[in-house]
RNA sequence: GGCUCGAUGGUGAAACGGAAAUCAUCUCUGGCUUCUAACCAGAAGUUCCGGGUUCGAGUCCUGGUCGGGCUGCCA
């Protein structure tokens, strides 16, 4: 049940009538952030005094007077300046964890306003291997997706593949001029990434090369700018200051510019089988896009060549994709859209909202200085054009209520682009939002991405997670300390995998998405620590108690238990595990799946305090025993539906 | 230049405008050897700086500083 919106409704009915604005009111409860201050806090008495004209405590004893809620809550207590701090019964906490424990959806109501969301995530880009940048939008967008449906929404994921892009160009080119016919039998999906690869790497090699010398002399310019302003400093020390700082950053970009150019020099230079392509093969890039261009004009063998690599490198994405059990209703890639492509731009040019300016077809927003170009001037279409045509198809087939993009904060100007150009096409009514996030960096703090094609592999990653948690959770000696010696090593292996996956999801959703964060695998399966390994290992100890109890708990029989909240620690157990829906229906309020983790690490937390304090197995008496044999399954249940709701597993013993 | 996002103990993070800023981690001290010690207690802050709004500001507004991103034909 939704403990919060009980309440707030009895709070709604005292204020209306009363005030002008009574849901400005109600919003302001809230669960206590202290406990010393009850279990809920209703923060309202202070601003509405002040509208009044009244002393808050007075509003605040009004409020209190009138409000009726001996069903569950013990009498409120007006603290400080206003607060209005309540409390519920343990009657009702110990009455109502048998729904937690036994019921169909462990006290969770399906939501009285279903809505249908159309979610776009992970979006990779066919042919390109995958990597660590793909994992948050699909984490994340997939948590959304699960938690969504759960609260009884209609949700259709749509996975947006880039299935049509540039890429295709490179490995037309690279498969015609020199593919390892017998490694493409054998292994096609490897020899078409490595065909990839090398073009890429070509690419950038013919590129960088000439401006190498370039760069080496804007180097050596900014590092003598600098000299001279250090030989000759402005008399005007804060000029001063502000000048060399100027000079100093200018030094830097350009040795940057300087180091990624030579990175990708060296990239070919040190391999000599690449050296030897690059001189075979000039102006790579430009022959490559004219392979693209070839290919969306419909040239046919170039369509053929299309559709046998589309699926060689499904099988890629998908094994990915299985390995971290994601799933989508659909998968329409950009190739699905493209014949919808010169409708959209036709259109919109005859209802006089694009035109045609500098040769591009142009959309123009009041609220932006730049347009949104839906056409190039050579003819060829691009990603807005795309979306755009996507939004009309997702509109008249889904008819959502909402799309939500989960795609990375560079692309905020795009989609709010996208958004107003839709709106003005008259799509108001759907919320479209753009679930943003940021990037992700290696342990030294900078972006976590492909430096002169070092690529950092999804499958290696994956790999290598699930090796650090299994060094850290099947240790000889923890399992021999931990009474786990008879673990097989396939139920080793079965747990290194639950841990180590689950621990890149959970680290990955229990950051706030807005923010940069650092990828530190080594961190994330830690034992300790707002890690997604502890909640799993505090399941893992419900179950443990669970199985050494002697009785068969399941979900029938736990009902019948008698719920007795002596101690501190289990009371506040209850609580946390009754605040399970409103949990969810925050995290998606406005889309962010770290205040379920948040709640889940709490709730793990709290375990832990109930489990030194609270012996089960040994307690004073049979119907304690059953008592908190209950509250372990309830809360074995929660942590296994929540992480289960984040897209991650859990293991019986670990 | 314009727009935008960020800055919180040494490190990494959390906090619908609410009370005394919450956790983790490192280091140090002290505890158990009890259903898995993966635990418990103690030691760290001018929430970048200045103004403002508010009964109340890490949170909102404004001006700085620093950092990231975007900025007409990439996605």
């Amino acid at each position: 049940m939704q403990i919060l919106s009980v309440l707030q409704e009895h709070f709604r009915q005292v204020l209306s009538g009363w005030v002008e604005d009574p849901e400005k009111y109600v919003q302001m409860i809230a669960p206590a952030r202290d406990s010393r201050n009850g279990d809920y806090q209703a923060n309202l008495a202070m601003s509405l005094a002040k509208s009044l004209g009244r002393k808050p405590q007075e509003v605040a004893q009004e409020i209190v007077g009138k409000l009726d809620m001996a069903d569950m809550w013990l009498q409120p207590e007006v603290a400080g300046p206003g607060f209005i701090n309540l409390r519920l019964q343990d009657d009702f906490l110990a009455s109502s964890l048998p729904q937690v424990a036994s019921g169909e959806n462990l006290s969770v109501d399906k939501c009285e306003n279903s809505k249908t969301f159309v979610i776009d995530y992970s979006s990779p880009n066919v042919a390109k291997p995958m990597h660590v940048g793909h994992i948050r939008t699909t984490v994340i967008g997939d948590a959304l997706a699960r938690i969504l449906r759960f609260l009884g929404h209609q949700v259709i994921s749509d996975n947006h593949l880039g299935d049509w892009g540039t890429q295709f160009g490179m490995i037309i080119y690279g498969y015609r001029n020199f593919r390892d016919d017998a490694a493409f039998e054998q292994q096609p999906v490897a020899e078409l990434s490595r065909i990839y690869r090398a073009v890429q790497a070509i690419v950038g090699y013919q590129s960088a090369l000439p401006k190498v010398t370039e760069a080496e002399q804007k180097v050596a310019t900014a590092q003598k700018q600098l000299d001279d302003l250090e030989a000759n400093p402005d008399p005007d020390a804060k000029a001063q200051k502000k000048a060399r700082k100027a000079a100093l950053r200018s030094l830097n970009n350009a040795k940057e510019d300087l180091e990624g150019l030579q990175a990708k020099v060296e990239a070919v230079s040190s391999a000599p089988d690449l050296l030897e392509l690059a001189e075979q093969h000039p102006a790579i890039e430009k022959k490559s896009q004219l392979e693209t261009a070839k290919l969306h004009s419909g040239d046919e063998e170039n369509l053929d060549l299309w559709k046998k690599f589309v699926p060689i490198s499904l099988q890629e994405i998908d094994s990915a994709y299985e390995r971290l059990d994601i799933k989508f209703d659909h998968t329409f890639g950009e190739s699905f859209y493209h014949p919808m492509l010169p409708g959209v731009v036709q259109k919109l040019t005859e209802q006089g909202l694009a035109r045609e300016d500098n040769g591009a077809i142009c959309v123009f927003l009041d609220e932006f200085a730049t347009p949104m170009i839906i056409q190039k001037s050579d003819g060829a279409f691009l990603y807005s054009t795309t979306d755009l045509a996507t939004i009309d198809y997702r509109m008249e087939h889904f008819k959502p209520d909402a799309i939500l993009y989960v795609v990375d904060h560079r692309q905020g100007e795009h989609f709010e682009k996208l958004f107003a150009a839709a709106r003005k096409i008259g799509y108001e009514d759907v919320e479209l939002n753009h679930v943003s996030f940021g990037t992700v960096l290696g342990k030294d703090g900078k972006p976590f991405k492909t430096r002169s094609g070092t690529v950092m592999g999804l499958d290696l990653l994956l790999d290598e997670a699930v090796q650090a948690a299994y060094s850290v959770v099947c240790d000889p000696e923890r399992l021999a300390n931990s009474g786990l010696q008879d673990l097989t090593e396939e139920e080793k292996l079965h747990i290194a995998n639950t841990v180590g996956l689950g621990a890149i999801k959970y680290s990955d959703l229990s950051h706030n998405r807005v923010n940069d964060y650092k990828f530190d695998i080594g961190e994330m399966v830690q034992l300790t620590g707002d890690t997604g390994t502890y909640i799993q290992y505090m399941y893992a100890r419900t179950q443990s108690i669970i199985a050494k109890s002697g009785v068969d708990v399941n979900c029938k029989i736990v009902a019948d238990f008698p719920v007795q909240l002596a101690e501190p620690a289990e009371r506040a157990l209850v609580l946390q595990l009754l605040q399970f829906e409103d949990a969810l229906n925050q995290s998606v309020e406005s889309y962010y799946p770290n205040v379920l983790t948040a709640y889940l690490y709490g709730l793990a937390k709290q375990f832990a305090s109930f489990f030194i304090e609270c012996r089960v197995n040994d307690a004073a008496s049979e119907e304690l025993k059953q008592s908190r044999l209950a509250i372990c399954f309830a809360v074995g249940r929660v942590l296994e539906k929540g992480l289960g709701l984040l897209g991650i597993g859990v293991v019986p013993r670990m």
